[in-house]
DNA sequence: ACACAATTTCAGTTTTTCTGAAATTAAAAA
DNA sequence: TTTTTAATTTCAGAAAAACTGAAATTGTGT
């Protein structure tokens, strides 16, 4: 039979004590259990690793068990914390595609915090668009995603991470600014509307005919504005895809289906492991 | 508690398997106890390990305990075969030292025997006189020692090797190289000898005078052959410490008391290591 | 050689692990 | 979906292993 930790464990601190009674102590055990297990071992090796039946000085056997015995157990427990810390998200990589506005919006805080707890965790973050974290989450080359669409299909599961109202985002000097009152969707008759691909996300049959009516549409956010900020219309975006500390009005609306969801996205039957578990709960509880 | 080997062993054999019933067969278990164990492993570690009761697919915590946990146990159970192994002899290294003659005649056959059922031990050979030896022997710079002095004290232990009988070596042309019996001291009488270090340990009275009475004495065994090869007169000397394709007579005496020992010489209450164990043996086994 | 202290042995107890049957659960098939 | 089927888990009892405390043994220091 193969020798085993706790025996091994026995004889070292038995060698290092250099007697029974002390190590019986330290091993919380009586003498006599400690002396049946090396006997065990003494069997298992069919040598003596002591000089005599008094534990004060090894064998050459024994000399070399207690060295490489020593290094075996180390080197095993390491292993085993290592496990350990992985099972408690203490180590570990977290690999997350994400749509711009929350990879600038949201993560830093919750980046920072977590880089605080848990420091040895390695952290991979990446932003395109929704349908590429889809892909990215169908492919298994991130641990989850979070985007806008909510395509729950048979290996991709969403869960809501969030909902953001849609608002009006126009130039500070536009005639809409000064309105104080939700906007009704009338009150964008006659006014010059750019379009952009998160406006597909509005229900609303009254926008939706507004949208399909549009002339330009522009997806990239940052061109987006600075179309707006050349006067050349307003938009519609969720606050958080307009940067806090912009030159922007940012008018709510009436229509308060008019939101953005932001959802996470995993794979379906795949476990996240336990890092990506902690930073997704971190997510959650940043936004709560 | 810590993670047990058996357990580890157990969740690696299911999770190469991906099955129970397979894993059990091959620990030779039935399911339940292999379910048990897994059981145990999970809540010590505070996560699943597979993605559903069917042991297919591991989760991101579940492969890297595969992955950490060979690789620990793989270390381990090397450490406990090297421990075995140099139990068993068949590892380590063996110090040596000895007198010249035992090194040169005896010890080659040995060695190359030795080598040959155990090419992972070391040899650490010296010759010197006898004094050293116990000198080397008692400061634990070698393993054993082997010599022709039986100075058993507290700390030394001798245990007769061999016996050789002393012999008469001359030339061939030299007048006593065609006495047909075994000569008796009488016959050294007007002869002249050459002592040599060895001739101390001959007791006989007899020969104590002759001893005493000679003129020259020569320490070293090739210097004393060339003295002999020079028609200087003749000495006595064990039939170890003349090469055996010689060009000398070696002739035997009356005196069958005039015989070297030779002794192994080991530290007294220091045990050996199994591999210098072994090629003691050898050397006995060689010489009975 | 003696007395003392440490270790081992032994028998019985506790703890752990294992087995086999029954219950549960998941995947496959109807 | 429901049924069938196969794998896994649970449970209670059995077997094995480890442990304890007292007594016997052994070795050390005087």
């Amino acid at each position: 039979m193969n020798i085993k930790l706790d025996i091994l464990r026995s004889f070292i601190t038995v060698a290092e004590c250099g007697n029974l009674q002390e190590a019986s102590e330290a091993l919380s055990r009586t003498p006599s259990a400690i002396s049946m297990s090396l006997k065990q071992l003494n069997e298992q090796l069919g040598v003596e690793l002591f000089e005599t039946d008094r534990k004060s000085s090894l064998t050459p056997v024994g000399r070399f068990v207690l060295e490489e015995g020593r290094r075996a157990l180390t080197d095993f427990d390491e292993s085993m914390h290592t496990i350990q810390r992985y099972a408690h998200g203490e180590m570990g990589v977290v690999r997350i595609a994400t749509v711009p506005s929350v990879a600038t919006r949201l993560l830093p805080t919750v980046v920072r915090r977590f880089q605080l707890a848990t420091p040895n965790v390695r952290l991979e973050l990446r932003d395109t668009d929704s349908e590429m974290v889809a892909t990215a989450v169908r492919n298994g080359s991130v641990d989850f995603g979070i985007a806008s669409l909510s395509v729950a299909s048979s290996d991709l599961d969403c869960e809501l991470l969030l909902e953001e109202p849609f608002g009006l985002v126009c130039r500070p000097n536009h005639p809409l600014a000064n309105v104080k009152k939700p906007l009704s969707w009338q009150a964008l008759e006659g006014i010059s509307f750019i379009s952009n691909g998160l406006c597909a996300q509005i229900r609303d049959s009254d926008f939706i005919q507004i949208n399909a009516n549009t002339q330009i549409q522009v997806h990239n956010i940052a061109t987006l504005l600075s179309f707006i900020d050349q006067d050349m219309g307003v938009t519609l975006l969720p606050r958080l895809a307009v940067l806090e500390k912009s030159n922007f009005s940012f008018l709510s609306l009436a229509d308060k289906t008019a939101v953005r969801k932001l959802y996470f996205l995993q794979h379906r039957h795949h476990r996240i492991s336990p890092a990506a578990l902690a930073f997704k709960q971190q997510i959650i509880s940043n936004v709560g």
